[in-house]
DNA sequence: AATATTTTTTAGACACGTCTAAATTTAATA
DNA sequence: TATTAAATTTAGACGTGTCTAAAAAATATT
């Protein structure tokens, strides 16, 4: 059995390593769970021993293809949740993240196969992140960050990078959602900040909140 | 803040102590809880310090106002998600009870409340159940066990005692729904067991099974 | 009432997940 | 390369919730 702070433990692991891509340190998997590094080596040496990570002192940890299934089983479960929250209760999208965390811990196979088919076998998840299928398989997007397209650019609002709160409020604002047309009228080369349109509505970002922004390649 | 084994023992006690109204020994509570008698004995230790008990040492525990609150907020929420997997989900009714387990302890106020809204604010649950109002407020049933009635009479299912899966489904089998009209045709004054109709589905039940089916008094 | 039985509590222990403070190792710098 | 700085690990501790075995209190029995 695997416990709760082991499954959130597992998805920082896999999100940091860019779903197993590289290492990850123990003082970025501290910061990304709000831990102290003594305590992530506690529980990186537990994870080791169980193999979902291989683990060299000092050097950090990798995740194992055990690892990414229970990694990839929460971060589905998560999604499918964060769709439900929005598509059938109405919460807005900025609000679903914090209850997505507590219920992708509910253990039910049976559970999520009939959450999934409730929903119509959704693709992708209110912030335009891929759901990860029954078996773990995810597709990984062709996207690019907002910051790096030129003047003049078009393209369509892929997903959104960071789930605070406030930065997804702020997109709602000016109408940055997965699927939307976005092109970049301006960009000032000293900030980096940029002036877009969006379906008509154009809006004066900064360099910051550019980056969190994908979009398709 | 309190944790999940907590609510689950102020769930027990309440129910143990049907809704208040009596005292719950050390021993029945530790064989509700699945645990030890010493373990219970700590953790009333710990609810009593907590204010949510009140707890007289070798004489059992009674909840307080403030512990029924936490009670029926528990219970809410278990009732609102059982519903949810039966009508939406397309769960059966026997198969509900331990997902909801994890379900009920979900913290999110605005989830409950939208999710209340989402199944049309009912007002009992799939196994006939009166789901506690946002205030805590349970309307209690009128209700007696199926066993004490005499031949003859007519009455309508309330209720289902048990939680047990093997009893839920075998009551799924006979018809035994709440809502239902039943009608006791004889009653064998020997072991208690008796012929029923259920929409002219007739079946002996053993005396057991006919002191876990409550219906309108 | 004295004794036996049952119930409950205490004492001491353990796994989990966390922490602080100190020690160790690696990386950076002079 | 010797020293300093940064990152990581170890050592020892703590709170939560659980356990077993033993002690204490309440209840039942003779």
């Amino acid at each position: 059995m695997i416990s709760l702070a082991e499954e959130n433990y597992l998805k920082s692991i896999y999100h940091l390593s860019e779903g197993g891509n590289k290492s990850v340190l123990t003082n970025e998997l501290a910061e990304a769970m709000n831990t102290k590094a003594a305590s992530v080596t506690d529980m990186i040496k537990k994870l080791s021993i169980k193999e979902f990570i291989s683990y060299e002192k000092y050097y950090g940890v990798n995740i194992t293809a055990k690892g990414k299934i229970v990694a990839l089983s929460v971060i589905r479960k998560h999604r499918l949740w964060e769709t439900f929250l929005v598509q059938k209760l109405g919460f807005s999208w900025d609000e679903v993240h914090e209850v997505a965390e507590q219920l992708e811990h509910i253990q039910s196979k049976r559970l999520i196969e009939k959450l999934d088919e409730f929903l119509g076998f959704p693709k992708v998840d209110p912030h335009g992140d891929p759901i990860p299928d029954n078996n773990g398989k995810i597709k990984t997007q062709q996207h690019v960050v907002l910051a790096t397209l030129k003047p003049g650019s078009d393209s369509i609002i892929v997903a959104v990078k960071d789930s605070d709160s406030q930065l997804l409020k702020y997109l709602d604002k000016i109408g940055a959602r997965p699927g939307k047309k976005i092109k970049v009228i301006e960009r000032e080369e000293y900030d980096g900040s940029m002036e877009i349109s969006i379906q008509g509505q154009r809006s004066f970002i900064s360099k910051e909140v550019s980056e969190n922004i994908l979009v398709t390649a």
